[in-house]
DNA sequence: GGAGAAATAT
DNA sequence: TATATTTCTC
């Protein structure tokens, strides 16, 4: 493809095994969502046992806030304990409908009342490989006109993420697409050239800065 | 009200 | 260091 989005390079990369990974999970719909009682009540009775607890949608969104925390803390292989976010609602993009922004249930928007609400601050967002693969396919599939945040969260379609999640990436994004315009010749790809309507003063070898998570956009 | 750049904070 | 937030201008 080119310079950006083949970091995954040939071989079998984190990126593959995550996708493998992924693809074993269940669907949305195979779930029960958290807010419905996993026994029937009527079974419940019938075998004596003692009824769950109705949960309100707020108490599910605790329950999601703690299981994130706890679940961030082992991605993060025990080095730090902050309060990352990792999408769980990621397919494969080749499946992804570009035809259809599609603004169904999942507004981030929601979830950002029920913060308000319970007075938490939302975790922080963690740009996985794919979850950046699909921000850069987006953002080169609608071009420069249109690749503002809002359209871009838009057409991510990634529950819970936020215009300000994605405008954050972007600006960084944008910066890396500048240095890599001035950095090399053959750093012409579709995508580099989308954002840079003016020449980029060459800065003077910085090497490459060093890699991260198998890619490098800063 | 959103976009975007820069500075600043966590 | 990565991401979030703030501030400012457009």
């Amino acid at each position: 493809m080119n310079m950006i989005t083949d970091y995954t390079g040939g071989g079998y990369s984190d990126d593959d095994r995550i996708s493998d990974w992924e693809h074993g999970l269940p669907n949305v719909s195979d779930l029960t969502p958290l807010s419905q009682p996993l026994i029937p009540p009527e079974l419940a009775s019938a075998f004596s046992i003692t009824p769950e607890p109705y949960r309100t949608n707020l108490d599910v969104a605790r329950a999601s806030q703690r299981t994130m925390s706890t679940l961030k803390g082992q991605y993060n292989n025990n080095t730090n304990n902050n309060n990352n976010y990792i999408p769980n609602n990621l397919h494969s993009f080749d499946d992804f409908d570009f035809s259809d922004p599609n603004t169904d249930g999942s507004d981030p928007r929601k979830s950002r009342k029920i913060d308000a609400e319970m007075g938490t601050k939302r975790a922080r967002l963690v740009w996985t490989p794919q979850l950046h693969k699909r921000f850069v396919e987006v953002v080169a599939h609608l071009g420069i006109k249109n690749a503002v945040p809002k359209r871009i969260m838009e057409m991510m379609n990634v529950e819970g993420l936020s215009r300000e999640n994605v405008a954050s990436h972007l600006q960084k994004y944008r910066l890396y697409l500048k240095r890599m315009q001035g950095l090399s010749t053959d750093g012409s790809s579709v995508y580099d050239q989308l954002f840079a309507s003016t020449p980029v003063p060459r800065e003077a070898s910085k090497g490459n800065g060093g890699m991260y998570h198998g890619y490098d956009y800063r």
